[in-house]
DNA sequence: CATTATAGAGAACAAACGTTCTTGATTCAA
DNA sequence: TTGAATCAAGAACGTTTGTTCTCTATAATG
């Protein structure tokens, strides 16, 4: 604690940026990290800056980097301190990188209903549909059908292309989908992002201690 | 053309945002817009900001708002589509916004085997883990066991807390956990992300037209 | 003990900033 | 042809900015 943290500064700046999508001017920066003098402030941007978290865009004024918005992944215990898993080079993610590759033809669509359990897709994830109106057969596409969004696996047989769910439970509910006339595809399924619901915050229980 | 047209403007803006990834002040503005007085920029600027496409940041500064990235899947597609889809706006939502909070007590975790199968959590999931070492019962918490992390049930019972699996049909492959000792725990899920490992992309399939 | 980093504050400054007010063209309808 | 909008530039303002330089405490080291 005694050795000037820099990552307790960029977290809190990182929490900041979420907020008001912008780096503030020193002198914000000063409040936000309660710091009484700007020269201090600049000292330790000037430090965010060799490592890498910050740099200076056209102009002065600084912007975040590529490095700014990457989270850790671990894969196993760090030793020590959670702080450490900077020094230890583990593999840095960026979320929308990692899970959208053409943007311009990508949507989110949310899920209804649990016909889709068995593939691990949940009511109210948000399925991530990459648009296309071909697919092979197996494919889990959003289909539109009766004027409605769907989302099936892709299937076929001797009487033609159809769509079947994934609920081995409740099979019976969900029978498959033969089109009338023709089978519209508006896209197809290439991941996933689903936010838990999690209970609001009551700490019941502390097992143990912590690290 | 005689109409000062802000899309002009905007558009230019919108590809310095890209290049740059800031907003720039007045005198880089006029630059940007080849306007030689700062004061005609800050009045197109106002303009910008009256439709919404800018908005000013805690001191002063300009931040784009969610408007100003509209642009990217044109919304004309969506005309004469089901309205299911107007409800998500999906160009305007931004993943790492949706789904984490705090950044800097969020991690990803890469999930291994099949023992949450039945929360729609697969192996090789990214689940997102938000950092505190408390939880309630119930809750789904990633915990430190045998220098080993493990995403589980928190649970207890009167010998005291332990940890669970959800594989309802693998069940007898997953004992429950108990700690020697005192459980540790690291943090707990907040959400989760999944790139579908799409078979590489053989357009089997064209069934009926599209759109 | 002396010394040397580290963590922090204060003052100071030129440049850049956001903003307002004034003035001059050009367009276009009454 | 008058008069109001619109488009544009200029000058001027007080404030904030990034930065630098100097000055302290405190802690660690030798």
């Amino acid at each position: 604690m005694q050795q000037l943290d820099i990552f307790t500064y960029l977290g809190k700046l990182q929490d900041y940026y979420v907020r008001e999508k912008i780096i503030p001017s020193t002198t914000q920066l000063s409040a936000l990290w309660n710091v009484k003098a700007r020269s201090w402030t600049h000292q330790i941007v000037q430090r965010l800056k060799e490592e890498g978290f910050l740099e200076n865009a056209p102009g002065g004024r600084l912007r975040p980097t590529l490095r700014f918005f990457e989270r850790t992944v671990g894969h196993r215990v760090w030793a020590g301190l959670p702080q450490q898993a900077f020094d230890v080079q583990p593999e840095l993610l960026r979320i929308d990188d990692y899970l959208i590759e053409k943007p311009s033809q990508t949507i989110l669509f949310p899920v209804k209903g649990d016909s889709m359990i068995d593939l691990g897709i949940l009511e109210g994830d948000m399925v991530i549909i990459e648009r296309g109106n071909t697919a092979s057969i197996g494919q889990v596409v959003l289909a539109i059908v009766d004027n409605e969004f769907t989302l099936k696996v892709l299937a076929r047989d001797q009487e033609g292309y159809y769509l079947e769910a994934r609920n081995e439970k409740r099979g019976r509910d969900y029978p498959p989908i033969r089109p009338e006339q023709k089978l519209e595809i508006y896209g197809f399924y290439v991941g996933l992002i689903r936010k838990a619901h999690v209970a609001p915050h009551r700490p019941h229980a502390r097992p143990g201690s912590s690290l």
